[in-house]
DNA sequence: ATGAAAGCGCTAACAC
DNA sequence: GTGTTAGCGCTTTCAT
């Protein structure tokens, strides 16, 4: 059996309460007695029973991430940042994936709350006041990484997505662009709610261009609802070019306007969302806004902890930087 | 403050032994109380404590998946599997990031065992005695799922990486190539153990082609090394193909052929290795060796389980079938 | 079949 | 500054 505050104690010739001191430096301890413990802690290799700990603080040295699909590139990367940070502060991460199901993810909080995690990481494509509810009543620290996160009140960190889409539109209508096509994910949030849609949609009218809801669609995160949605497009008409809310979906399209004999950027300019590693990869390489994934997730985390040690947080919602990479996809027509 | 199963058995009026015996169907309990505790369970929402239960069982419903980098296509497919098939037994996945580093991997070890898991999965580029007996040690239930783990007394899972490389060189002979560049990662094992570098060796052997050491490059996973290895290979000879060990690798490499003014496939043809998603959304899409990624994950975690309930296991190392798919980027010379 | 009681390893009053 | 002790919520002997 492994070594317990216990066999300190006695090997230390002291208390049990004061072995607890000097690992947690919870109350003076004389440095005489300290260092005693100390040595005998190194000598055993001693390690505090965190199972235990938790029993009684009602805290654990872990924090709860529900996802929505692990398997997403975005979700990947946004892992790495938040598993990073989080070892930095001693913070392991209960992986949790929702597949983006409300009831799973309701399941979750509980399940977290009753594993007695420190805080909730919530990466969700569309929220709602449901999880709000559901997380507000844990009454845990929690975060939300999510577009829609800022109509709610709860802390959370995004970019500031309509005027990134803005900005984006409106590079596609400096371009030359004029039919700009629209393929967006339902799942993320109702198109009325989407900044990302709302941007698009201001740009095209402070440009004197109506909107053209043949070349509007909606579908799911997948690069196949990508190619769906493109092919559903081009049995109409030909875009000028293609705005996809997230890179995996723009790649999905761009194999469907290769597919169909087209070439991009020459006859059809694409551009995505996100900057996943792929954006780069794929060639063309897709010009797209870049969201500072890694640090969405360092960030996140960052603000659990502290709200774990019971620090101020200046402002709710965090807006990161984003960042418009210009690549090989768009064309000037 | 949530309730207990002391407050559950007062409700009920019976002894909290006799409410354990209930939630845990250890020991039989007379219907008419069973039905009893049942209900005041059902009425006051009753869930047992997990970090109570695991301090006095030294088990939890936990398992630690400690992998080389999160951010991994490839890995993230494995962590759906696993994440999956681990949700239908009830074990929540602890999630660490060793980055591929052994110091990392074995303070992870220990730190697992100290958070009561389960069981451990352990993903890694290259396996070493080091780590068998650091889990060895730890004296939990552990798969590893690793290139070379057939070389030690451990269970894991993986595919026949040997006689898939060799089929894949020979499909490549087949396919009128002759001079066959070969880019692997050193990371992920000494070239002299790399099973896949030894089919590829074999079918050269067995097809009487010279082995051409000028256009056997090793570097890492990265696609970034896929590049630069490409790039010192055409600098000195131009191959007729490349079979490169992850497909993620290929795809650098292909995209240096492409930036170098060459096509894919009619100049150059490239193979790649995983079937990571990425190889169908590539163009041109990616002919691979189709490792079932997901299910290596759920064998993985369902392996544990058994071990966890003690069930038998047949086999130590288990190979799941794996599959070449043919798509864009070979051409017939 | 049921209950009483010990104890898992630890923290945190409370006493001295 | 240090020790004693009462729990945290649960499982598991040991009686009955």
């Amino acid at each position: 059996m492994s070594v317990t505050i216990k066999d300190v104690a006695k090997r230390a010739g002291v208390s049990i309460s004061t072995v607890s001191r000097v690992i947690n430096n919870s109350k003076p301890v004389s440095n005489e007695i300290r260092q005693r413990v100390m040595s005998v802690i190194k000598e055993t290799g001693y390690v505090p029973n965190p199972v235990a700990r938790s029993l009684v603080t009602k805290k654990s040295q872990l924090i709860g991430v529900i996802v929505p699909d692990i398997s997403n590139f975005f979700i990947g990367e946004l892992l790495n940042g938040i598993e990073e940070v989080g070892k930095i502060y001693e913070y392991d991460i209960l992986l949790c994936n929702s597949y983006g199901e409300i009831e799973e993810e309701l399941k979750y909080i509980n399940l977290l709350k009753s594993k007695q995690v420190a805080g909730i990481i919530f990466v969700t494509w569309k929220m709602s006041q449901e999880h709000v509810d559901a997380i507000k009543e844990g009454n845990l620290p929690s975060v939300y990484i999510s577009k829609n996160a800022h109509n709610f009140d709860v802390y959370s960190v995004s970019i500031d997505n309509k005027t990134a889409a803005y900005e984006m539109t409106k590079y596609l209508i400096e371009k030359g662009h004029r039919q700009i096509g629209f393929i967006r994910s339902s799942i993320e949030d109702d198109i009325i709610d989407s900044e990302r849609f709302k941007g698009y949609k201001d740009a095209l009218e402070d440009n004197n261009i109506q909107i053209d809801n043949e070349i509007i669609k909606e579908g799911d995160t997948t690069s196949e609802s990508g190619y769906y949605l493109m092919n559903e497009i081009l049995n109409i008409k030909k875009p000028d070019a293609i705005f996809a809310t997230s890179d995996e979906v723009a790649i999905g399209a761009i194999n469907c306007i290769l597919d169909k004999g087209y070439k991009v950027p020459d006859d059809i300019s694409v551009v995505g969302f996100d900057d996943i590693k792929l954006a780069s990869l794929y060639r063309p390489s897709l010009t797209t806004v870049k969201q500072p994934i890694y640090d969405m997730g360092a960030v996140s985390i960052r603000m659990i902890v502290k709200m774990i040690d019971g620090e101020e947080i200046e402002d709710k919602h965090t807006y990161l930087p984003y960042e418009l990479v210009e690549r090989q996809s768009v064309k000037k027509r």
